[in-house]
DNA sequence: TAGGACTCAACC
DNA sequence: GTTGAGTCCTAT
């Protein structure tokens, strides 16, 4: 008999356990990272033999003769060393639970016994016994395609209830495919690019990077330069010595072109992993990947925690991405995390973007990570020019939402027979409804957020915890009939005044309610590759990598939205969306332009862009950063106090700000209730620490949050590096 | 005094 | 997170 540690893998935020010790009967030999299944009190939990961290527990670990036995070990590799230290790096440095982060390394799925075999559904032939319109127009649509219950509902745009119905009368029938991950290993001489000097001289660079070491690149590269057929050519050197390579993007909507893209250069298609996977892919994937048998995995950024044995380079896509936050959960940053688990496999790291962080600028201004640039499109393709419509000079019609001059490139493009793409951060119809006699908002009950209208399903629907009602015919307050009115503009909006404006243009709403699946976002880029749309009205979704060379005009229709939020990033961050979305103009052969609808035309975010002086821009913001010890030249931490019950909330929040550490190089703010003050039916309570760049901050806050007692009812969350100031 | 609602600490 | 033990209260 033998005693071993083993870290159970469990979803319990702060407070949880630390690794167990458990007795491993003779002859059975479990390595550290051994996946195995253990007993606790009454349940059996699935944990990893463990031996990151110190050995302090040891002491407190309890006596041979109260051990229990482990049940079983898991047949499958054991987690890498590498990853093991990320783990504990992560829950170290985001003050989460380990076991809570080894949760996202093996996700229960993947352990499972027998891999059950993919149903998917396909048209049989038979017509189902009661035929109604919605069905007609299901059968229609899915036509010879196949896919899951809710990949046919997506397609055929009705609800997977329809859908559902056609299978039990019959009209469906399930064709079952063994679930494997994909077996070829792509080649990496299959379709070499054709690269122009500049994109050679990099890839020439990341390949001899490849097997050389733990390195970061920042691959920053204006939009369009061709930055991903640069570090493919890094990936083909990861294959070509048998390595296996990650790519992480910040959303699955990418990832349909994105698989595209490389199955082109490749021959084969790589591994995916994101939140979309279905149960038995997820299974067959993990196994894949945890067999080295995955040659290249392509994933959000859940993909950083999987157990890859023989990792040979990371990538990371669009890195300056806002998305690679994780905000629930562990709160992890998957773009620097990323670059911790380069460090621990010691392997390169490139982290490709536009528009890179001042994060990320600043260690290459620090001599930490190398810079590559490309600082020309690739094919001769010119920057898109960029100018400003001055709200305040050329408003819109009443009621609209588009200025004269938009209007008038608008049709050019369309005379044209060119693609127009408008731009707006908000989904929905419209964000705020109310009631022209009482003034009475319509707000969520579960949070302090108004109710978006959203015409297309017909309903008013919470952005913040999904909360959804039918639009009500009259006030709920003053009981007025047809007293309620749409304020402001959301795409379907906006869509609809295009729609008026250009009855025969063909018009797409590009936001995460009409692409959220990989197969509704394949169907878009089909349909704009083929010149089936002229008109496309987005949300961020569509700044996201996309590629049209007929896409020539780019409005954004209120680009002052994003200043107002006033955080550390606000600036920032909006000069990289518009710089983003601009860059989806002009990409082909002919130029683009690009239209920014504002009312402070001359806020430094807007003369920047206009200007094309981005150097400036990002050394003001550097230089604002570094002279207020904000990040990354000081650092800041949240913590959230949330309950159901308002006062416990408001109670436990003031004991923690009592209890606060001062001096020394700390400063803490609140707490104060939290902007989102009532979020899914918690009150909210907020404090925000910062702290010079040096400053031991998780071992203070540490030590500091353990010494104040929260009542069971009320939960503390902390959030290391925040982006989110909600 | 049985039963229910609730709190709390241990789980190896 | 879950669980079971412990505590307090109430209805009978």
């Amino acid at each position: 008999m033998s005693r071993i540690r083993v870290l159970l893998a469990s979803s319990a935020p702060i407070t949880a356990l630390g690794p167990l010790d458990y007795k491993l009967p003779d002859g059975l030999d479990a390595p550290p990272g051994t996946l195995v299944e253990v007993p606790l009190g009454p349940r059996r939990m699935l944990g990893a033999v463990w031996d990151e961290g110190g050995d302090e527990s040891a002491a407190l670990s309890v006596g041979d003769n109260r051990l229990r036995a482990i049940l079983r070990c898991y047949d499958v590799p054991p987690l890498p060393r590498d990853l093991r230290r990320l783990i504990a790096w992560t829950a170290d440095y985001y003050m989460a639970a380990p076991g809570a982060v080894l949760r996202m390394a093996v996700p229960p799925a993947a352990l499972k016994e027998d891999g059950k075999p993919i149903i998917d559904y396909r048209v049989s032939g038979a017509p189902p016994a009661r035929m109604t319109p919605q069905r007609e127009q299901a059968l229609a649509a899915i036509g010879d395609a196949r896919g899951s219950v809710a990949d046919l509902a997506a397609r055929s745009d009705t609800s997977a209830s329809v859908v559902r119905g056609l299978i039990k009368a019959g009209a469906l029938e399930a064709v079952a495919t063994a679930p494997t991950a994909p077996s070829r290993r792509p080649d990496p001489d299959f379709a070499p690019p054709t690269l122009s000097g500049e994109q050679s001289a990099a890839a020439e660079q990341l390949r001899g990077a490849v097997g050389a070491g733990f390195q970061p690149y920042l691959l920053d590269g204006v939009t369009g330069s061709g930055k991903t057929e640069v570090y493919f050519e890094a990936v083909a050197q990861a294959l070509r010595q048998g390595k296996q390579a990650l790519i992480l993007l910040p959303e699955i909507a990418l990832t349909q072109p994105m698989l595209k893209r490389f199955e082109a250069r490749f021959g084969c298609a790589p591994t995916a992993w994101h939140s979309g996977l279905r149960p038995s892919e997820r299974r067959a994937n993990w196994r894949a990947i945890a067999d080295g048998t995955a040659a290249v995995t392509i994933g959000a950024r859940s993909a950083l925690f999987l157990p890859y044995p023989n990792l040979g380079l990371i990538v990371v896509d669009e890195a300056h991405e806002a998305s690679f936050k994780q905000e629930d959960g562990v709160r992890y940053h998957a773009r620097d995390v990323a670059v911790m688990r380069a460090k621990f496999a010691d392997v390169p790291i490139i982290l490709a973007s536009a528009t890179p962080a001042i994060e990320s600028r600043a260690q290459v201004a620090a001599g930490r990570y190398e810079e590559i640039a490309l600082p020309a499109r690739f094919g001769g393709a010119s920057l898109p020019t960029i100018s400003a419509i001055d709200l305040r000079d050329e408003p819109p019609d009443r009621g609209a939402w588009l200025a004269p001059p938009l209007i008038a490139a608008i049709d050019v493009r369309m005379a044209r027979g060119e693609q127009s793409l408008l731009f707006l951060n908000r989904r929905g119809y419209a964000p705020l409804t109310l009631c022209r006699t009482c003034g009475m908002r319509i707000q969520c009950p579960n949070c302090t957020a108004w109710m978006v209208e959203h015409r297309l399903n017909h309903r008013l629907s919470c952005h913040h915890c999904g909360h959804m009602m039918p639009p009500p015919a009259a006030c709920p307050e003053c009981k007025t009939q047809d007293s309620l009115v749409a304020c402001g503009p959301g795409v379907e909006r906006v869509a609809d005044e295009v729609r008026s404006r250009w009855p025969d243009a063909r018009v797409a709403i590009v936001t995460s309610d009409t692409l959220w699946s990989p197969l509704l976002a394949a169907e878009f880029v089909t349909g704009m590759d083929a010149g089936m749309i002229d008109i496309v009205v987005g949300t961020q979704l569509v700044t996201k990598g996309y590629h049209f060379p007929n896409l020539t005009l780019v409005g954004l229709i209120d680009a002052d939205i994003g200043l107002s939020g006033g955080d550390l990033r606000a600036s920032e961050r909006s000069f990289q969306q518009i710089a983003q979305v601009a860059g989806r103009a002009g990409r082909g052969d002919k130029p683009g332009e690009v239209l920014i609808q504002t009312r402070q035309p001359d806020a430094p975010v807007m003369a920047a862009l206009i200007a094309g002086d981005t150097t400036g821009f990002y050394a003001a913001e550097t230089q604002a950063r570094a002279e207020a010890h904000m990040p990354p030249f000081g650092r800041l931490a949240a913590i959230i106090v949330s309950s159901e019950d308002a006062s416990a909330a408001q109670a436990a929040a003031r004991a923690i700000g009592k209890a606060a550490p001062s001096g020394g190089g700390i400063e803490v703010w609140g707490p104060a209730p939290a902007p989102l003050s009532m979020l899914r039916g918690r009150h909210r309570h907020r404090l925000l620490v910062h702290a010079l760049r040096t400053f031991p901050l998780q071992a203070v806050m540490r030590e500091w949050l353990s010494g104040v007692a929260v009542p069971a009812r009320v939960r503390v969350t902390v959030d290391i590096d925040p982006y989110s100031f909600v």
